[in-house]
DNA sequence: ATATCGATTATCT
DNA sequence: GATAATCGATATG
């Protein structure tokens, strides 16, 4: 059976609210690049929230600067940051203008457009597996969705028109399991990262922890 | 002008 | 499980 479900843009209000708030809910949404009447799309498995004020490992911990200013901008816009010199990281700012905060997005389930992210990747796809590897991490699911900082940091994520946005299908995500953040020194201790249990498309060696 | 580091990933053993 | 790769942002001289 088909199931031909629309998706709905999520509002600013939703992303105005603090990173704990939004991240938990991102759980089930769903994130959207519509390219030359190609839509690719995936739903949200895994993000961490990082915290305007108080938390060190927070790329606004040290204030504005010209790669963070959107952190520090009203809610609902794409920060993008380069990594390791070689990965490209989204995030959702949230909070109010003047007031930093945002959500990272680590993982993703693909359900629409998995050629295209396959083709992005260059992964060949032969088994389930190789699927996990098309948006499971914050660098992989970047790269799926073709996302760069000169093309997408400061889009609005709120808009459809922007081509790279966020949205609903009116789903209900299943029970939700939160842990330490991964892959920082800094306030390592702090449990800010959300995940779908017994999800697959988890990041990480121990995913499910 | 130069040095250091990192919200990661791929590719080994 | 361990580690190299890789380069932009930032801090410092």
């Amino acid at each position: 059976m088909t199931c031909l479900s629309l998706i709905c843009p999520l509002d600013r209000a939703f992303f105005s609210r603090n990173p704990r708030r939004v991240a938990r809910e991102l759980l089930g949404k769903i994130l959207v690049r519509d390219y030359e009447n190609v839509r690719v799309a995936a739903r949200i498995v895994e993000v961490e929230a990082y915290l305007g004020v108080n938390d060190p490992a927070a790329h606004s911990a040290a204030g504005k600067t010209a790669r963070n200013s959107v952190l520090f901008g009203p809610p609902g816009y794409a920060y993008v940051y380069f990594i390791y010199g070689s990965h490209y990281c989204l995030n959702v700012s949230c909070e109010r203008e003047g007031k930093a905060g945002g959500v990272l997005f680590r993982a993703l389930e693909p359900l629409l457009g998995i050629e295209e992210m396959a083709r992005e990747r260059a992964v060949a796809l032969s088994g389930p597996r190789d699927l996990r590897r098309l948006t499971s991490g914050p660098g992989r699911l970047a790269e799926a969705f073709g996302i760069t900082r000169a093309r997408d940091n400061g889009a609005d994520l709120t808009s459809p028109l922007s081509g790279l946005w966020i949205g609903t299908d009116g789903s209900h995500p299943g029970s939700i399991r939160i842990s330490p953040r991964i892959g920082i020194t800094q306030a390592a201790d702090r449990r800010l990262r959300y995940f779908l249990a017994k999800n697959p498309f988890v990041s990480g060696p121990k995913a499910h922890r």
